[in-house]
RNA sequence: GCCGACGUAGCACAGUGGUAGUGCAGCUGAUUCGUAAUCAGCAGGUCAGGGGUUCGAAUCCCCUCGUCGGCUCCA
């Protein structure tokens, strides 16, 4: 724990003792720091409220000026669960009732570790620790709001509520994140996506669902283009495949039963005699369709690798809770791709994916990201993990080998892989810092010999290929969903779906802005002319609010002269251009995606 | 799915038992203007939907749908 996480819990037994002072029955069970704060989850028949905050943070700030040092004791086993069957931990002493949580937590700390309590005034908890010296080290806290949890994250637990709050050494500190907290909302693509008419969801088409307005069109399509240049000179080839499959296609991916529950319901057909029933399903993943088209046809390792590309289109019925935006959605489009491969071709096309990945976050400015590279756990083969430790080793080697060559930034976490194969989750940071799981990237092992997928070798022998599975921009929600809030709207030209605006300074400027509108669409520029009576002023300001990239204003001096006067939203004036400098200038810009 | 909060015009919000309001956006007209808001007029709402309580409901109660904050899950 570091020198905040300390304070952050430290805060967190504030917060239970001032819980305690105004609720002594209060019941808890874990309050540990995280990224943003801190939690404390209690089980209490009163609902707390964000009104019961400043009754809270009242009894807090109290305990944190009476300066009560923090004092550690180490008990034994016996000692600890007889203190919590009188009810005597997190709490202020004893009580009629169990502490339950805590009795539960002491039963599950394993044979060979110390058992520790931690007590700041009348208050006493079951804690590893560490702690600062006493209360009045915590510096600046607030209370932010209540969720509910259930203990220990298990649904079948029963559901606490879990305060959250946050604390800094310094109050300066602290208003500093909830500055940054009130940038972040600024920015949030649900705001940003309705203010620039992006996208829109309807309750008739269905929660998750986003409906693309004309302007969000345009960053699919642009997206799109990137991806298809990008995975052209990759040696990727383009295919396309329904949205539906028959049952039949996921039993033998054997996405079925296991992942039916995140899938749409069935669609059953009563078509044949006898009243067998032919079910198709909505796909939620494009690897069946594909690894369909790569036994269409007889393959030789001398076709090897093959790679397919396709923004397909899932859908997913995920939990409704879960929805988030564009963020969480149930119809997505994958910028996948899966690559068929030998073991000996794995390494330089996993490799190759890698350097994708890194391109794409030259080009969209991500400064920081991570790769989370998941593993298996042995113990869980054959139920959790495919039966097969032997290719896990292998793949996971090589996997990891590639990694710590191309000097990536990568974290390792066992239990975590998908059932076929390692996986590699990226996570990016925007602008403003926050954390997105923006694209996945998986080997897959088990799946080719459940489709029976063969090559033949140059020894006239069948083999099975390894696939990769791959998808560097995620999913065109989540990945435009990421840079509405990375760039906060300002996109870059390229990307704009307005990239030029003519705002003629009067009517008698009229022909002269179409003639300009003309030349500029006729170099695919997507431009608009506001020829609106308004003022040269209002005409700017809402170019200004729409966040579009060039303004270009022209006037009787402009018309006289060929030329045009430049306003870029970032810089704000730029001075005068000829046409053909300002169209080499976009040109150029759109063309290199700066 | 679960717990909690919320849902008033395209958007941002006011209205807490007695005739639905403000600002921006929109439409019409006037204005023809040089780098972030010209003026005037007009129009726009089954107060998410349904049911109930009441002489009377945006307001109180119940159900449904949706959104938000979390939990679990994931691109």
């Amino acid at each position: 724990m570091n020198e905040l996480e300390t304070l952050r819990h430290s805060c967190a037994h504030v917060l239970a003792t001032a819980i305690l002072k105004l609720w002594p029955e209060a019941q808890f069970a874990a309050g540990p720091p995280i990224a943003t704060g801190f939690y404390y989850d209690v089980d209490l028949a009163h609902r707390i409220t964000p009104e019961d905050f400043e009754c809270l943070e009242k009894e807090m700030r109290k305990i944190v000026e009476a300066a009560q040092p923090f004092e550690r004791q180490v008990v034994s086993r016996e000692e600890a669960l007889a203190m919590g069957q009188r009810g005597a931990l997190a709490s202020l002493g004893e009580r009629s009732m169990p502490s339950r949580f805590k009795v539960d937590i002491i039963e599950h700390i394993p044979e060979n570790e110390t058992i520790t309590l931690y007590r700041n005034g009348e208050f006493t908890d079951l804690c590893a620790g560490p702690h600062v010296a006493d209360t009045s080290k915590i510096g600046a806290f607030r209370l932010t709001h209540v969720a509910s949890a259930y203990y220990k994250g298990d649904e079948k637990n029963p559901q606490l509520q879990r305060i959250y709050g946050t604390a800094f050494a310094t109050q300066e500190e602290l208003e500093a994140y909830f500055q940054m907290l009130e940038e972040a909302k600024k920015r949030d693509h649900r705001k940003l996506g309705k203010e620039l008419q992006l996208f829109t969801f309807d309750e008739d088409v269905g929660p998750g669902l986003p409906l693309w307005l004309p302007k969000g069109a345009v960053l699919i399509e642009e997206l799109e283009k990137l991806a298809k240049e990008t995975e052209f000179q990759a040696g990727y080839q383009r295919v396309r495949t329904p949205h539906i499959a028959r049952d039949t296609l996921y039993k033998t991916s054997g996405h079925l039963p296991y992942y039916a529950e995140s899938m749409f319901p069935p669609m059953e057909l009563e078509e044949k005699e006898g009243g067998e029933k032919t079910v198709y399903y909505l796909k939620a993943m494009n690897c069946p369709h594909h690894h369909k088209l790569f036994a269409a046809l007889p393959r030789s390792y001398r076709d090897l690798p093959l790679r397919f590309a396709e923004h397909g289109t899932c859908y997913r019925y995920e939990q409704s809770g879960e929805l988030m935006g564009l963020m969480r959605v149930r119809c997505m489009q994958m910028n996948d791709a899966h690559i068929y491969c030998t073991e000996e071709q794995f390494a330089s096309e996993f490799q190759a994916v890698n350097e994708m990945y890194l391109k794409y976050f030259k080009i969209f400015g991500v400064e920081r990201y991570q790769m989370r590279f998941s593993t298996h756990d042995p113990a869980k083969l054959g139920q959790k993990f495919v039966d097969d430790p032997i290719l896990w080793k292998k793949t996971e080697d090589m996997v990891r080998d590639v990694l710590v060559k191309s000097g990536i930034n990568f974290v390792e976490i066992p239990n975590e892989a998908a059932f076929y194969g390692p996986k590699i989750d990226v996570q990016v940071w925007s602008a403003i810092g926050r954390e997105f799981t923006l694209a996945t990237n998986q080997v897959d092992f088990a799946v080719p010999p459940r489709f029976g997928l063969t090559y033949t070798n140059s020894e006239n022998k069948k083999e099975t290929p390894l696939c990769i599975h791959r998808a560097p921009l995620g999913t065109h929600e989540r990945f435009i969903g990421f840079l509405i809030e990375h760039f906060a709207g300002n996109f870059p030209v390229w990307l704009a779906p307005e990239q030029v605006r003519i705002l003629p300074i009067s009517d008698k400027l009229t022909s002269y802005a179409q003639t300009i509108l003309s030349e500029l669409r006729a170099q695919d520029v997507r431009a608009t002319a506001d020829l609106s009576s308004e003022k040269i002023g209002a005409k700017i300001r809402a170019a200004q609010i729409e966040k579009v990239p060039y303004m270009v204003i022209v006037g009787n001096r402009e018309e006289a002269a060929g030329q045009l006067s430049l306003r870029s939203h970032s810089k704000g004036d730029e001075g005068s251009f000829t046409k053909e400098n300002f169209y080499h200038r976009l040109q150029e810009e759109i063309k290199t995606r700066k």
